[in-house]
DNA sequence: CTGCATCAGGTGTCTTTGAACCCA
DNA sequence: TTGGGTTCTTTGACACCTGATGCA
């Protein structure tokens, strides 16, 4: 509670930066020699209000409610309105949009309108409060996370695309020749080594180590291929084109390798780690994530620097290895000791607990780069890079602190299949900007120590691309949470993948001869090429996911909240159980831990029915809860004896292990099973009783009741209503020798009342038709009568102005008639008017019966007719 | 300074089976 | 009188996520 309440005061104090936040805004803006506070109180006392003067720890939001009251409909209010943001805007949104966004808004209060909108708000400038530490916390929307999410996708295929470009330039063979032109006679025969080995490869990156260096942090916007040229041409280049050139490099040698980079994308939730966002530090330049990530520290000290310490090189690490060893205190002299913290015995423990538990052994090269991890050096030695040709003019941004910390993260290497390591062969990381071999160990925590996540390491090679991150990782847990969704990142590789492993197995390569100083290379694509991509594509994919099973259990127990792979019982929700309960993993602070794939979900007998399942007989409840529900509690007080009230109050949940599929039961006799309410419930057409069949026909039931068949109300889900939820039902279920008569009767009931219902209309027509003939001759009559000579009647056609007339002509055969009978009446009328003074003199010409009557057709000898229908 | 445990609040998801009244 | 249709009113418990805080 105490913390709670220091938030709440914490949030008090942050209103009263942000009225003195604004202030300073108008601090900044009433540059016209005006005094920050007069113009505040004049406006104060006009309004004879004491919310005036903003008061040192007085709610600023009850100021402002007091002072909208008091200037209602006055002049003031309107001001304030009116020259800062409508009088009528809740405050509260003016606290969430407008505050926090200072450097828009206080361009809107220039010029004239500052001094008005000064003179609407009370303020109080506090000198001691520090803005620029001012931090506004706001909890990301769901639109932020799609929009971030969104972000993350385009910039994670924006370095994917930019992957490839490289490893296709790595493919270029000018490229290629000039780095076989530069290398040395001897370490040419590494081609020749049938059985490569990681250790083969030592005096070549030791050579291109010495040879090449890494200048600058970002290329110029440049044709990749080109820049990688200038690159070798001048033997120093970025960190992209250096690890490039050695890919290069070991393809020119015969050497399955791939362009290995790690995509440091921007992050997929919204506000996380904003430090680490590659374009963060450049100004906002909006140009970071088409851009080399460490972009933002272009021109941090030019000091020369002696390229990285490689581990081949060790006799150059000693000074730097000195520094390392009082700036970090997790690492020593090119030894990476990792610092004896708490828990790191139990680490240990659980490591070789949960190894054994899961019955892989690890392989011996694992345990080897466990050794060899002590011959590499430091994240911080990482780093180091030579920076001696940049301008020391540079007009380039100054390196931020954030960006400052990403010098040096390893963000592009290489990897070269070993045919040699292990009996099926294995790919080696070579980063050979930094002379390092076989340190994926250390790539992650290089990259955290340089504030880089790591969390997409794409190895490229044929113009394809393979995630192999897992490789790099040691902690799967924590990266897993900011990866984009599996299926959508798997979908997107797929292709890729492909092309990669197309290109990097299954090619024999035969020694190669170097006649006048060019290089041939010669591969023969084997007949067993295809058996052997297959085989050593998913080879390094059991590999990958393997490296899961020998992820060390976390020493925290936060972190077994959503791990992949292990799950403590404390974090298991209401509706999960531990189901075998072993074997037991290890412990996390007393606490067994089990495998996520003992974790089952429970559900209650009814939601297992919709699945068609249904809980075997005499199988208890894998967890009973307490249902704590108004209705129950009511129903408690109603009937405390009954035992169904009891068992009401229990939620009973059963586990997959329990069931069995759904036995349903039969239609007998022409009678459906239904359930206590009478119905059938429809979740899908694996709950239909056999026998039964599901007709969604409207108003079907009832001609089920008139045809007395048996039937029950299909309830096909449930719909929130008036606050509450309610069954939706949809048809009705009978049993099937049922349907077809159901159907026959449908289809002659619905044919049946749709010739009632044209009858019924037609009768409606001809019915309003006598109505207005009617009143056209009353008018006739009356006319004759009374008015013949009034100037609108004498030859003018009778228009259709009977409201009744309008109705129910919606068909065309109907709009047909009328405009026959409108032609007919204007006939007649016309004619009748020349006649003057002519009396129809009606005689019955035909006669037809109906059903109710006849029909009786009446004309005149001027030809003016009419229809009369008698019942 | 960092990482972890704990707590509390916000947000989103899942839950779920009327009753009174009118009218033909 | 009865059965069918319409209208009324607009949940709340809980899991999960996140930020704040204290502690080691």
């Amino acid at each position: 509670m105490r913390g709670r309440r220091d938030s709440k005061k914490q949030k008090v104090s942050e209103d009263q930066v942000h009225v003195s936040g604004d202030a300073e805004k108008l601090q900044r803006t009433n540059q016209s020699g005006l005094s920050q506070k007069i113009p505040v109180k004049r406006h104060a006392a006009s309004l004879g209000k004491s919310c005036g003067v903003a008061h040192s720890g007085v709610n600023r939001k009850q100021d402002v409610a007091e002072h909208e009251e008091g200037s209602e409909g006055d002049t003031p209010g309107e001001q304030y309105g009116g020259n800062g943001f409508p009088i009528s805007m809740n405050m509260e949104e003016i606290n969430d949009s407008d505050w926090e966004d200072g450097s828009a808004h206080a361009s809107k209060y220039k010029g004239s309108d500052s001094e008005a909108f000064i003179n609407g708000i009370t303020v109080e400038l506090n000198p001691l409060q520090d803005f620029s530490h001012r931090k506004i916390k706001r909890r990301a929307s769901t639109e932020d996370k799609e929009v971030a999410e969104l972000v993350h996708k385009v910039h994670l295929l924006c370095l994917l695309a930019r992957g490839r470009i490289i490893d296709k330039a790595c493919d270029d063979p000018l490229i290629q020749a000039s780095l076989l032109s530069l290398v040395p006679a001897q370490l040419l025969k590494l081609s020749e080594i049938q059985k490569l080995t990681g250790v083969s490869l030592h005096p070549l990156i030791s050579w291109f180590h010495s040879h090449f260096k890494v200048t600058r942090l970002s290329s110029e916007e440049k044709f990749f291929p080109s820049a990688m040229a200038q690159a070798l041409e001048a033997k120093h280049g970025t960190l992209e084109e250096i690890a490039a050139l050695s890919v290069a490099l070991f393809r020119a040698m015969n050497l399955t390798a791939r362009f290995v980079s790690l995509l440091d994308v921007v992050p997929l939730k919204p506000g996380v780690d904003k430090g680490d966002l590659p374009f963060k530090g450049a100004q906002g330049k909006a140009k970071g994530i088409f851009k080399n990530p460490t972009v933002m520290i272009d021109s941090f000290n030019p000091k020369p620097v002696s390229p990285a310490q490689p581990t081949l090189c060790s006799d150059k690490n000693n000074e730097d290895s000195k520094k390392l060893k009082s700036s970090n205190a997790t690492n020593e002299i090119n030894g990476f000791q990792e610092l004896k913290r708490k828990g790191d015995a139990e680490y240990e423990m659980q490591m070789e607990m949960a190894l054994s538990a899961t019955a892989f052994e690890v392989s011996e090269d694992a345990v080897a780069a466990k050794a060899t991890n002590d011959s590499f050096p430091s994240p911080t030695t990482l780093g180091r890079i030579t920076t001696g040709l940049l301008p020391s003019s540079s007009s380039q941004p100054v390196a931020t602190a954030v960006g400052a910390s990403k010098i040096g993260a390893p963000l592009h290497w290489a990897e070269v299949y070993c045919s040699g390591e292990n009996s099926i062969g294995k790919w080696v990381h070579v980063d050979a900007i930094n002379g390092l071999l076989g340190g994926e160990e250390r790539v992650e925590a290089a990259a955290a120590a340089c504030k880089t996540s790591l969390r997409y390491v794409v190895a490229f090679a044929g113009y394809g691309a393979k995630d192999v991150t897992r490789r790099y990782c040691r902690r799967w847990y924590r990266i897993a949470p900011h990866r984009v969704n599996t299926p959508w990142w798997d979908e997107v590789l797929a292709p890729l993948k492909e092309l990669e492993s197309r290109a990097t197995g299954g090619s024999i390569k035969l020694p190669f001869t170097n006649d006048s100083g060019l290089h041939q290379e010669m591969v023969v694509e084997s007949s067993m090429k295809s058996e052997f991509v297959a085989t050593g594509s998913i080879l390094e994919d059991m590999e990958l996911e393997t490296r899961a099973f020998y992820e060390p259990l976390p020493t925290n127990q936060q972190a077994y909240r959503n791990h992949p792979l292990y799950a403590l019982e404390r974090w298991l929700t209401k509706y999960q159980v531990i189901h075998p309960k072993n074997p037991i993993l290890g412990f996390c602070n007393g606490f067994p831990v089990y495998r996520r794939s003992c974790v089952q979900i429970l559900k209650t007998k009814e939601k297992w029915m919709r699945e068609g399942l249904q809980v075997r007989h005499n199988e208890f409840p894998a967890k009973v809860l307490k249902r704590i529900d108004k209705s129950v509690k009511e129903q408690l007080h109603e009937d405390d004896d009954s035992e169904e009230t009891n068992s009401g109050g229990t939620i009973e949940l059963f586990g997959k292990w329990q069931l069995e599929p759904l036995s349903l039961l039969h239609a007998v006799n022409g009678i459906v099973p239904k359930n206590d309410r009478g119905q059938v419930d429809v979740w899908s057409e694996k709950c239909l009783p056999h026998g039964t069949v599901h007709l969604k026909l409207p108003r079907i039931f009832a001609l089920a009741k008139k045809l007395e068949i048996d039937y029950a109300p299909a309830m096909v889900g449930f719909e929130f209503r008036n606050g509450r939820s309610v069954p939706v039902y949809d048809g009705i279920v009978v049993c099937s020798e049922f349907k077809d008569i159901l159907l026959e009767a449908y289809a002659e009931e619905k044919g049946r009342k749709e010739t009632e219902e044209r009858k019924r209309n037609e009768r409606e027509v001809i019915s309003r038709w006598y109505q207005l003939l009617s009143s056209i001759i009353t008018r006739q009559r009356l006319n004759n009568c009374y008015g013949s000579r009034q100037p609108n009647s004498p030859g003018k056609v009778v228009t259709l102005t009977s409201g009744a007339s309008n109705e129910n002509l919606s068909t065309s055969q109907q709009h047909v008639e009328k405009m026959e009978l409108e032609q007919h009446i204007a006939v007649s009328v016309s004619h009748s008017t020349e006649e003057h003074d002519h009396e129809h003199m009606f005689v019955t010409v035909k006669k037809c019966s109906l059903e109710n009557g006849s029909l009786v057709t009446k004309r005149c000898q001027c030809g003016f007719s009419v229809q009369v229908e008698e019942i």
